[in-house]
DNA sequence: AGTTAAATACCGAAATATGCGTGATAACAG
DNA sequence: CTGTTATCACGCATATTTCGGTATTTAACT
């Protein structure tokens, strides 16, 4: 190998000005080498095997299989590749998908020359570069309502339906009787609007009372 | 008010050398101040609606009250005031714990002068401070594993259950009979080794198969 | 061509959960 | 001190889900 203390990056972005651009910066850096630059996710996939990233800069918006559909089949038959997004776009939908798909950090297009090394370095050393906004974003996904309509024993109870407990169990686990538990689960259902164990857990994680 | 431009600290650390030192640190800048410094959580809720600070430095282990019992408090009472957890362990059920009860960030104590104030300053501007190893423990647990047991069909039904849909609501949108939905759910609490569908759903999660 | 995996479909019995009542006691706030 | 809320408890009818089978078709793989 040319340069073995490299690291390997590879690069897929539909635009030819911004992958050219992108190129001169990584291959700027003592630290990274551009294996290969494609158009489409297609042929990145192409040649996984033999291009062997370490990294990959992954535009979301791409013609034919998107960023992250790409995010998927790239992490899946190559799990040690570290995939950063870089986007136009922070909507949140595409943001959480695209970690969903597998990939370690998302950064903007305006990136200049410093920060889009920064996301490399910052991936070398095991972190995860985000953008200010995108790291809000991901934290506030975490943040439980705290203007929650449910009292104190009904989230509680709560919480044990989403641990999969039965109308028994909850009963065994909280010393009371199974026609208890059964009022307090009636008493959340009316309060969430739902009739059954599934939909107030999908409720409470949309609303995130839990 | 004295300097009505900087923003408002408070500190919550019961080590005082710590405490102390983390005041002379955000006092040396123009754009912080700390308006007090409490050895517990206790102290700190009592002055919070005098002390009105725009940021709390919160230690995450405390006497009394630790700093997530303490978070969710000042993040009740002061929903708009942004918390920074600061510690020296990175144990991940803590992490979580701690931005489910309201932290916007999380940094270590062994940040020095100039992370410190990075961290205020990234808060400032509407992001989520984090170390490096937090910030990739968050982005991790969002990945979906890619070695599901589980086939297309039944990942997708797995889904349509996690929204709360009944084995009627599942065959209509997918198109097939109610007796087929129940097959495959069979097979997946067959595959889960669960007996329901919140167990179900609970599995998913803690796997990350959804 | 033969095997396997996946998706489709049906049945009946048993177990759970849900809907709609009622009502008592303790704790808390105005 | 009084009204409200939270927590607790019971019963019956109905609905839904789960268990344990069987079985056909299609696509993929060897």
């Amino acid at each position: 190998m040319a340069l073995p203390f490299k690291k390997r990056v590879m690069i897929v972005e539909d635009d030819q000005e911004i992958r050219n651009s992108f190129n001169l910066i990584v291959n700027s850096s003592q630290k990274f080498m551009v294996v290969n630059a494609y158009g489409s996710c297609e042929e990145a996939i192409d040649n996984l095997n033999r291009d062997k990233p370490e990294i990959v800069l992954m535009d979301v918006e791409l013609p034919g299989m998107n960023g992250i559909q790409g995010t998927k089949v790239i992490k899946d038959k190559s799990p040690h590749t570290d995939i950063v997004m870089v986007t136009v776009y922070e909507d949140s939908e595409l943001v959480f998908e695209a970690l969903k798909a597998g990939a370690s950090g998302y950064i903007t297009k305006s990136a200049n020359y410093m920060e889009l090394l920064a996301a490399l370095e910052e991936i070398v050393k095991g972190g995860a570069p985000m953008s200010s906004r995108i790291a809000r974003m991901v934290i506030d996904n975490f943040h439980v309502n705290p203007n929650s309509p449910l009292t104190k024993r009904e989230t509680e109870i709560l919480q044990l339906i989403s641990e999969g407990k039965t109308y028994t169990q909850i009963s065994e686990e909280l010393f009371i009787s199974k026609e208890t538990a059964k009022t307090h689960i009636k008493n959340i259902y009316s309060k969430l609007q739902v009739n059954s164990k599934s939909e107030a857990i999908a409720k409470a994680n949309l609303e995130k009372l839990i």
